[in-house]
DNA sequence: AATACGGGGCC
DNA sequence: GGCCCAGTATT
């Protein structure tokens, strides 16, 4: 361990930490619908969805998701499209298809049992360090750190570690940490505490000390750094994107859509044929024509510029200009793409920027 | 060790 | 416009 850490964790008042922490949240915590219960499916459920997520944001696509896929077996027998459908305007897709995946695992080679041991929870698609120790804690009561960016925060500000929180390989320093301190009679409430401390308390910008529980047995309140802790890196600036998108309408009034490549970005998502600008020599109109051409052997008559859009991700932003089009085409539906109406376009999934852009064409009446 | 992977809400 | 969010998989 961490010479440092393991020195602060001497002389550091455990107990006193522990209790005001566990006895804090069981007083103090939200009413939240993954708090039912202790289903293992339900909390793994919630555990997924909340990476990198906002309490707040799940609430309603939980809710939905329970009612549609209750089961483990409800899950595993499900149309991927329709798992996909229920995670759309959530983010991160990778998380829905790991997660179907896993529990098609866990129906078929557990007997629909979620695994209790951190060496066979880890196992499954979508479940890294702090999912197994979340579901072992607070599903099984087993006394696993479950640390997440809000334990890291807390920890660094208790405990005082000046350790980069945005480097991975830091996660264990957090995790000996939690192993220390953890109660061993109530391992659930420890690390939901520490999360929720972390999410209504301990805040990345104007913490509520004064209302903190475990005010006295901070480290960093004692000595003036709350402001200063935790540290974390910087990340670089997201790389720009230039896309042309064309909204492709045949003779019977329905438009062209198309499926994403089964990896990568928004995987299997469906979108309007969407083309990237990759030098200046072609026009944006001409890129997108071509495109058409190549990939789908159609013409388009009258393509033209409608209106422009931008949306940013973590790592990129895409700046599409949208494209509007008629084709003689008569329609055929193929697997990877189909003439659709806008109703129809409803009840596939479709990444939120499409959706912003069939709304609009809806909108404009074309 | 770095990068890919969504989307929204807050300051 | 940047930061952050109950992170994981891949390279």
């Amino acid at each position: 361990m961490n010479s440092d850490l393991q020195h602060t964790l001497e002389v550091f008042p455990k107990n006193d930490f522990k209790n005001n922490l566990v006895n804090w949240f069981l007083a103090e915590q939200r009413n939240l619908p993954w708090r039912l219960n202790k289903d293992p499916y339900r909390v793994w459920v919630s555990e997924i969805m909340l990476q990198q997520t906002r309490v707040e944001t799940v609430i309603p696509f939980y809710n939905k998701f329970m009612q549609l896929f209750p089961t483990v077996a409800d899950l595993a027998n499900a149309k991927e499209e329709k798992v996909l459908k229920a995670w759309e305007g959530l983010g991160y897709y990778s998380r829905a298809r790991n997660l179907q995946s896993a529990v098609r695992e866990v129906h078929e080679v557990y007997n629909g049992q979620v695994p209790n041991t951190p060496e066979n929870i880890s196992k499954l698609k979508g479940v890294g360090p702090y999912t197994a120790g979340a579901i072992l804690s607070i599903a099984y009561g087993i006394p696993e750190p479950a640390v997440d960016g809000n334990v890291m925060r807390v920890l660094s500000r208790i405990l005082t570690i000046r350790e980069d929180i945005g480097v991975p390989k830091n996660r264990k320093i957090f995790e000996q940490a939690v192993r220390a301190l953890i109660s061993h009679e109530d391992p659930s409430a420890f690390n939901q505490g520490m999360m929720e401390l972390g999410a209504l308390i301990c805040t990345p910008t104007n913490p509520a000390c004064l209302l903190c529980p475990v005010r006295e047995q901070c480290m960093a309140f004692e000595n003036g750094l709350v402001n200063e802790l935790p540290i974390k890196s910087k990340k670089k600036a997201p790389k720009q994107v230039e896309l042309v998108v064309g909204v492709i309408k045949n003779k019977e009034g329905k438009f062209l859509i198309q499926q994403r490549p089964q990896t990568g970005l928004l995987a299997n998502m469906w979108e309007f044929p969407t083309a990237e600008l990759k030098s200046n020599l072609l026009s944006k109109g001409d890129t997108l024509g071509f495109f058409l051409n190549e990939e789908y052997k159609i013409e388009v008559e009258e393509l033209a510029y409608h209106f422009s859009i931008e949306h940013v991700f973590t790592h990129l932003v895409w700046k599409i200009d949208v494209y509007v089009g008629n084709t003689i085409k008569e329609s055929n539906s193929l697997t990877t793409h189909k003439w659709v109406s806008l109703e129809e376009c409803k009840d596939l999934p479709f990444p939120v920027v499409h959706q912003k852009i069939y709304q609009q064409i809806e909108k404009s009446q074309l």
